[in-house]
DNA sequence: CTGGGTGCAAAGTATTTGCATGAAC
DNA sequence: GTTCATGCAAATACTTTGCACCCAG
C-alpha cells in the first residue's frame, strides 16, 4: 500500500478516486494492460468508463508518473515509473518480471561506435520462466 | 537490390509482384511502418489494398521473413529478419538505425540471478541522434 | 489446373473526442 | 467558485475478415 493521494499531487494530477485507485492497481500489480486495468476498476468503480481509464494513462503518461511497457506480440502494459530496469517476458505463460540489470557495455559501445546520445534504454528479454522451463 | 522472388520462396511464400515489392522496399528503407509501407506501394501499385499489405505482414512476421520492432511512443515498425542487433530510435526525428551490441553481460546477469531462460533479446535505445544533437 | 493471393467492402477492435454533469481543491 | 475529471455516446483510427476473381507454380 502507498499514498498514491500524495504521490498523484506531487505530479500535479488531481487526486481523483479514480485515480488513486489506477495508481494503486499499478502499485500492487505490477504490469497492466488497459483491459486488465478495466476489469479490476470495474469492481471498485461500477461505471467507470474506458475513456476515463484512457485519459488518465495519458496524462500520467505524458507526465512520467507512469510508463508504457511495449512488448513484442503482446499489448502494451503500463507500470508506475521507477528506476531504469528491464522486462523478463515468458513467451509461454506471459509473465513479465523486472530485473535490473547493467547495461554499461552496451551503452559504452554505442559512444565508441556512433554520435548517437543515449537517454534512455528498453530492453526487453523473451524466454522461458523458471515454471514453464519445467512443463 | 536483392532477389526477393528467391528469398520469399525459401521462406514458402507465394512470390506475388506485391511480395516481392514488401521485401524490397523493407530492404531499401530499413524501418517501416505499415502507413509507410502503403504510401509506397502504391506508387508501385496504384489498386493495392491495405488489406493486403496487413494479410502479408502477418503472414512474413509469423514465419519469420519479417520482425516487427515495438518502439516507444511511435507505432510498430517492421524490418527483414537479420542477425540480433539493436536500435538506436532518435527522439527527435524519429530515425530509426541498427546498431550490433554486445549484451552477454546483461544475459549472463539474469542467468545468474534468475532462472529464466533467454531466448531473445530487444534493446532500443533512445535518444538524440547526430544530427538532432547539433541543433 | 489448383491453391493461395488480391482487392474491395464490411465487420471488428482499439482509441480518442465532445459535451453535460459533478467533484477536487 | 473555478478548474478540471468523469462517463456517456459518437467519432475516428487501426486491423481483420469474407468473398469473388485472378495469378503463381
Amino acid at each position: 500500500m502507498i499514498n498514491c493521494t500524495e504521490i498523484l499531487r506531487q505530479h500535479h494530477l488531481k487526486a481523483t478516486p479514480q485515480r488513486v485507485e489506477i495508481a494503486q492497481t499499478l502499485h500492487t500489480n505490477g504490469h497492466m494492460n488497459i483491459e486488465n486495468l478495466y476489469e479490476v476498476l470495474l469492481k471498485k468503480f461500477r461505471t467507470i468508463s474506458l475513456a476515463t481509464i484512457y485519459k488518465n494513462i495519458h496524462v500520467m503518461t505524458k507526465n512520467g508518473f507512469i510508463q508504457e511497457v511495449k512488448i513484442p506480440a503482446h499489448k502494451s502494459v503500463y507500470e508506475l515509473s521507477k528506476g531504469t530496469h528491464s522486462h523478463l517476458v515468458c513467451t509461454q505463460c506471459h509473465s513479465i518480471e523486472d530485473i535490473t540489470l547493467d547495461l554499461t557495455y552496451p551503452k559504452e559501445s554505442v559512444l565508441k561506435r556512433s554520435s548517437f546520445l543515449v537517454e534512455k534504454t528498453d530492453l526487453i528479454l523473451s524466454g522461458l520462466c523458471s515454471k514453464c522451463q519445467k512443463l
